[in-house]
DNA sequence: ATAATAGTTGAAAACGTTTTTAGATTACAG
DNA sequence: CTGTAATCTAAAAACGTTTTCAACTATTAT
């Protein structure tokens, strides 16, 4: 069994709420018996219980991540940074990996409440899911899209501004006849983007016929990938693709090449989200993310600003876009 | 503040020690006034406080996973894998990125101890952080990597059977000039897998001159490349390559293609790891792995044979490599 | 109807801390 | 020396549960 507090004082010969102030120095003059019963923890091993601590102090420093799916390196990414912004702030990560299955989500969203967290950060499996977390008195943090009820904080990506500039980016380089691939869905995150493509369009003063918009089939490459397969059977050949996202873009490149034209030169393309893979020096994908690591700085603020400083507002976050130019335009 | 037994056992009429046997179902008869009472539970929204039954308990259903990089897609994986493991079994995952950090690594596996952790899984960040974990009075499983001290448990592929499986598999492909490109460094997955190699060199009859053995720089795609560079400029042409992991591997593809050889036809390649972007169509590269799924399953479950059965011995086990046949071989 | 038994219940202790309260000690000024 | 203020210490309460124990209430067998 562990060393307790109880332990060190009766080595010490001194209560055990003596024992508690030395080790988190709450006295107010340093004195050798302090030094004492620190030593003497040290050398028995003490290890502070914080189910213990967190019990009377009725708080825990663990924030909650709920996301769809850890193995897509997109979302391990930002894993990765919710973990450092929060160990930064010294607060823990407690995983959850929703699995894209809403009733998990639920499920999670659960446990964190019985486990008490200081807060969550949620990337939601769909926009029926933002209900979950309405009324939570916890402090949640929906990172990456945006949400009609304006109950719950959120951290995204400035969708609309995003692109409007992979647009007005492609339509400097050049480029007169433009596609953009994506899923007509009722969201924010494609909404916005759709939006932020048509007012680049417009203010550019790209002509009706000389832009599509293509639906894709999947959030995948295949989905690209046969979309574009479509499009350059068409006449009058387009020389400008903005996928809604990486993977997308990804199956249009290859869809492009097979048809014998050259990614970049004949074709731009450009992705959203900077996955991984689009780093690849085989790959090397033209994309426009926000910063992940200001994403989940913000996103962690949020939630220590409610619990330490006692913040109320709820808090919407538009972060800038970021161009990632790579040899896809 | 949230309900408590205490206020179902005011609304009720009862003592809050039979609210607690109702919620959790210690009574023998059902009855009515249990009913009650879970109605009741529910309406007002209860949710028990897991941090005062961890305590009481003197046991968490917590599973410390400490990994050195989550946004690596090889780790991330492994990450899902050990989170869907222990939620099968009703346990959580508390994440630990280490970074390739030590000193990060002890502080996460202090605090885990702190928070009283029913075990970790722990893939550690070299072979000097193994001791971090002697002695610890909590179940340790070492994840992917083997230890000199035998006092921790260890869950591992085959190393020595995945690379003669590797090798074996390029020579039965008519390879006869074979490379084995890795770093020599004092571990057991890298000496594993060069004794693999060289006992399949040995059980085929291929002479040393038709063998070699070249280190890598790193262990990522640059390693890889230059290795391959080097080695294709030398006379009597090798025709397969066995890579330390996938990323060597890739590398290794780049060299050959830049130096105008076709991958699997003129010269075959064979990974370790079988990492995410190995099953991107453009790269395709057949690797050896093992299954994470069992990985996982069988970290977990040895730690759940520790506090849940009991377990005192110290487990070591070997898992079967699995081949994944794709385009490089 | 009564005794024995089985099942249910409430009070209380325990888990390991922090924090409040009140008491004891020290320090210092008058 | 005494009185007062300042500081330190120990005891006890609290956090929200589970669980033991003893007391009680049904239930069944005689």
């Amino acid at each position: 069994m562990p060393i307790t507090l109880k332990d060190i004082a009766k080595v010490c010969n001194v209560s055990y709420s003596t024992v508690s102030r030395a080790i988190n120095n709450k006295n107010i003059r340093p004195s050798a018996k302090m030094d004492e019963i620190r030593e003497t923890a040290k050398a028995l091993g003490y290890s502070p219980n914080v189910l213990a601590v967190q019990l009377v102090k009725r708080r825990t420093k663990i924030i909650g991540l709920i996301i769809p799916d850890i193995a897509n390196p997109h979302y391990s990414e930002i894993t990765k940074c919710v973990e450092d912004a929060a160990l930064e702030r010294g607060y823990q990560v407690f995983l959850c990996n929703s699995d894209w299955n809403i009733a998990k989500e639920k499920r999670y969203r659960d446990l964190l409440i019985e486990h008490r967290v200081a807060g969550m950060v949620v990337m939601p499996v769909s926009d029926e899911s933002h209900i979950l977390f309405r009324n939570l008195d916890i402090p949640i943090v929906l990172l990456g899209s945006r949400t009609k009820e304006r109950s719950l904080n959120t951290v995204v990506m400035d969708n609309h501004q995003a692109a409007f500039l992979a647009t007005e980016y492609l339509i400097k380089k050049g480029c007169t006849k433009l596609a953009y691939i994506g899923r007509r869905i009722e969201n924010y995150t494609s909404s916005d983007r759709i939006r932020g493509y048509k007012s680049a369009l417009q203010a550019y003063g790209i002509a009706d016929q000389a832009a599509s918009l293509i639906n894709s089939d999947s959030f995948q490459l295949e989905g690209g990938y046969t979309a574009t397969k479509k499009l350059l059977r068409q006449p009058n050949r387009l020389n400008g693709i903005i996928a809604f996202n990486d993977f997308i873009a990804i199956g249009a490149m290859q869809a492009v090449e097979e048809e014998g034209y050259i990614v970049g030169s004949d074709i731009a393309i450009i992705g959203f989200d900077n996955v991984l893979y689009s780093a690849l020096p085989k790959i090397s994908l033209t994309t426009v993310t926000p910063s992940n690591e200001e994403l989940a700085k913000k996103a962690v603020a949020i939630i220590i600003s409610y619990v330490e400083e006692n913040e109320k507002e709820v808090q919407h976050l538009l972060l800038p876009p970021k161009l990632i130019f790579r040899s896809t335009c």
